[in-house]
RNA sequence: CGCGGGGUGGAGCAGUCAGGUAGCUCGUCGGGCUCAUAACCCGGAGGUCGCAGGUUCAAAUCCUGCCCCCGCAACCA
């Protein structure tokens, strides 16, 4: 008899730089969903991966001086190491340079192509050079670009387009009629932001770049971004290949599960892309929300990116993943702050699972010799502890079906809970002293026990490795009844066997012991030692004395000021980021140092012509501007 | 009027779609217990549910207006 198949996706993410500790969210998501799946009897795959691919991977490859591929190798490299080491149970990985990816794109686009769902035309619009992307006349803000506001150009070159906008109606129709967006708030925010005013045919090939996978018919173009890196997911399984059995078996997927940025393109481009091709559409696509640090987002400028490896290596992988799933509460932001990850830990895991295990195995030891007794009659509060029990693993399915894993693992908790009030309220230790009572102390530890054998199956999903050292501690070496159907029963922990004292599972985070996730600072600093720079290297900066005349807030910006400066020889008018901390009429008349060679850039299409420096803390809590101790002449050079 | 999320006991959140005793976790205070990782169990205190109107027998929940915070975008040169 054939199983029921659950193909669920992560994401494939792009190797530019190291993960983080939002990619590994995501993957230990898809990871623990996988699990359950598997668990509770699907025959499952589970894909994640790499999109290779584009003119960034390009530059940042040239910058450290290696081909694109060489650099892309390395990034992975790093990125399988941290899958292991998270326990990620992936039955397929992805890369976008694979030989079976590029032919099956080629394949894809020239199926689309025939199919005239991909035409070719020109490319007519503005593009804004540094941002290397075009832009259509309504998209322009004040005539210059929406992303960074500088000047762009009026250009034309050869293009492939998707026939996108063919396929809004069907699109508005699933989407509104289904549940396929998940949650349903970004739902309403994909039909109203993108579907409802009207879509335009997308440009699905490139001339400017070739780090892509090659149009076969066409040279010099390659294929777009979002056609090559979606397509992974049918690619991967031999979609356009010698052999499909994998895509027959497994398409449509069952859940992409994506980060909130890439709803859009999941929800949109992707079915349509699907319809054109004329196959099936994914049932579900989950936007899941951020992990959002305590001072903000995580950003590499603010230093607050946190390594899941340091993390990993502190509290463990199962702690750490635990963490994961239980503080995101459906599809909302969660954040992530090292006092929320310890107290998670020390409450949840230490006193709460870890304790019932240890204080339950410390009895049958004490009391039983260490050996499994069997339970007699039934009575007292062992009904409902059993009822509960028996019924949380239909609870946590629920729940896991719609991806909220957080609420899973809260009625995995209830019964946790439960289990230790049963301790207080039967009083083993009072049983003990009386002989007569044996049986009856006997049923409530072997209770206890069975419970813990169910509660290791169902927190399985969610953290791999400490099931095995439960089951060691009940001396059930082979995991007996730890079957998804067993786990629904009460009573199918062996009994004679014999428990095994041994360390705490979860060992409580004690105060002292309490460092800061983030990067550690020495690091950052010796990092620095090595990064010399010579004298000549200074003196490419020319620091110079200026002296305030003017100064204004510039309009519709948050941090913007706009200075006019007396340089001596000349005025410079420059544009700094300090509102938040001066007011205009604070710096009239105060001389401060401005980098005077600095290449002159535009902020919100306003010219600065030069630096100020100023000091600031790392979160930019605080910052002030750099002044003299005494006056000087203004345009004075500063070395 | 750029897009979106949010304002609920000290902290973090649920409840808002389908109005009707405001719930959970942590913290705190008191008690119980001593099997256990100073853990576990019970109980208490603490909330004008951002503000102002409106609808209603009844509003955290529906309507209108306003204030504030946070992301994204546009600005940290």
């Amino acid at each position: 008899m054939n199983k029921k198949t659950f193909y669920i996706t992560t994401p494939i993410y792009y190797p530019s730089d190291k993960l983080h500790i939002g990619h590994t969210y995501t993957t230990v998501a898809a990871d623990a969903m996988a699990r359950f799946k598997r668990l509770t009897g699907y025959d499952v795959m589970f894909l994640t991966g790499t999109d290779e691919h584009g003119q960034k991977i390009q530059r940042v490859a040239e910058a450290s001086g290696m081909s694109p591929q060489q650099y892309v190798d390395k990034i992975v490299d790093g990125i399988l190491k941290l899958w292991k080491l998270m326990d990620i149970s992936n039955d397929d990985f992805i890369r976008t340079t694979e030989p079976r990816h590029v032919k099956a794109v080629q394949k894809i686009f020239k199926k689309l192509y025939d199919s005239g769902d991909i035409y070719k035309s020109y490319y007519e619009g503005w593009y804004c050079t540094p941002c290397e992307a075009f832009w259509t006349e309504h998209q322009l803000k004040d005539g210059k670009c929406p992303d960074c506001g500088r000047e762009v150009e009026l250009t034309r070159e050869e293009a492939y387009f998707f026939r996108l906008s063919a396929y809004q109606d069907r699109l508005i129709k699933y989407i509104e009629e289904s549940d396929f967006i998940q949650p349903e708030s970004r739902k309403n925010e994909m039909i109203n932001n993108f579907l409802k005013p009207g879509l335009e045919d997308l440009c699905v090939s490139r001339t400017s770049f070739d780090w892509g996978i090659p149009v076969d018919f066409d040279e010099g173009h390659v294929v777009y971004v979002w056609v090559d890196a979606l397509s992974n997911y049918i690619t991967a399984l031999g979609y356009a290949s010698d052999d499909p059995s994998l895509y027959e078996k497994y398409w449509p997927a069952d859940v992409h599960l994506v980060g909130k940025e890439i709803v859009r393109f999941h929800t949109i481009i992707w079915p349509a892309m699907l319809m054109a091709l004329g196959e099936p559409l994914p049932k579900k696509v989950f936007g899941h929300g951020w992990l959002i640090l305590e001072g903000g987002k995580m950003s590499k400028s603010k230093g607050n990116v946190v390594d899941p490896v340091v993390l990993a290596d502190r509290y463990g992988v199962d702690a750490i993943r635990y963490f994961l799933m239980r503080e995101m509460p459906f599809g909302a932001d969660g954040v992530f702050s090292n006092e929320a990850l310890i107290g998670r830990i020390n409450a949840d895991l230490a006193n709460d699972l870890g304790n019932l295990v240890s204080r339950t195995v410390a009895m049958v030891d004490k009391y039983f010799s260490g050996i499994i007794p069997k339970p007699a009659g039934e009575e007292g509060p062992d009904a409902e502890l059993k009822a509960l029990a028996v019924s949380t693993p239909g609870l946590v399915e629920q729940h896991m079906d719609n991806l909220q894993f957080s609420s899973a693992l809260v009625e995995i908790w209830k019964l946790i809970g439960r289990a230790n009030k049963y301790i207080d309220q039967t009083m083993p230790w009072i049983l003990a002293k009386d002989e007569d009572k044996k049986d009856r102390l006997a049923t409530i530890l072997y209770n206890l026990a069975d419970c813990i054998r169910i509660i290791s199956v169902l927190i399985s999903p969610f953290m791999p490795n400490t099931p095995a050292r439960i089951w060691t501690q009940l001396g059930m070496d082979h995991g007996q009844g730890t079957a998804w159907e067993d786990i629904k029963q009460f009573g199918k922990l062996p009994t004679g066997i014999k428990v095994r004292k041994g360390e705490a599972i979860f060992p409580r985070i004690e105060k002292d012991a309490q460092q800061p996730v983030q990067k550690s600072k020495d690091k950052e600093d010796s990092k620095m030692e090595q990064n010399y720079i010579s004298i000549d290297d200074f003196a490419k900066v020319d620091l110079r004395v200026a002296t305030v005349l003017e100064c204004e807030k510039v309009e519709k910006s948050k941090k913007l000021l706009k200075l006019k400066l007396d340089m001596g020889e000349e005025t410079r008018q420059v544009v700094s980021g300090i509102a938040d901390f001066y007011s205009p009429e604070d710096l009239v008349g105060k001389q401060v140092v401005i980098v005077a060679n600095l290449k002159p850039a535009k902020l919100m299409g306003i010219e600065s012509q030069g630096m100020i420096l100023a000091a600031s803390t790392p979160g930019d809590e605080e910052l002030t501007v750099v002044t003299l101790l005494q006056k000087i002449a203004n345009g004075s050079k500063i070395t």
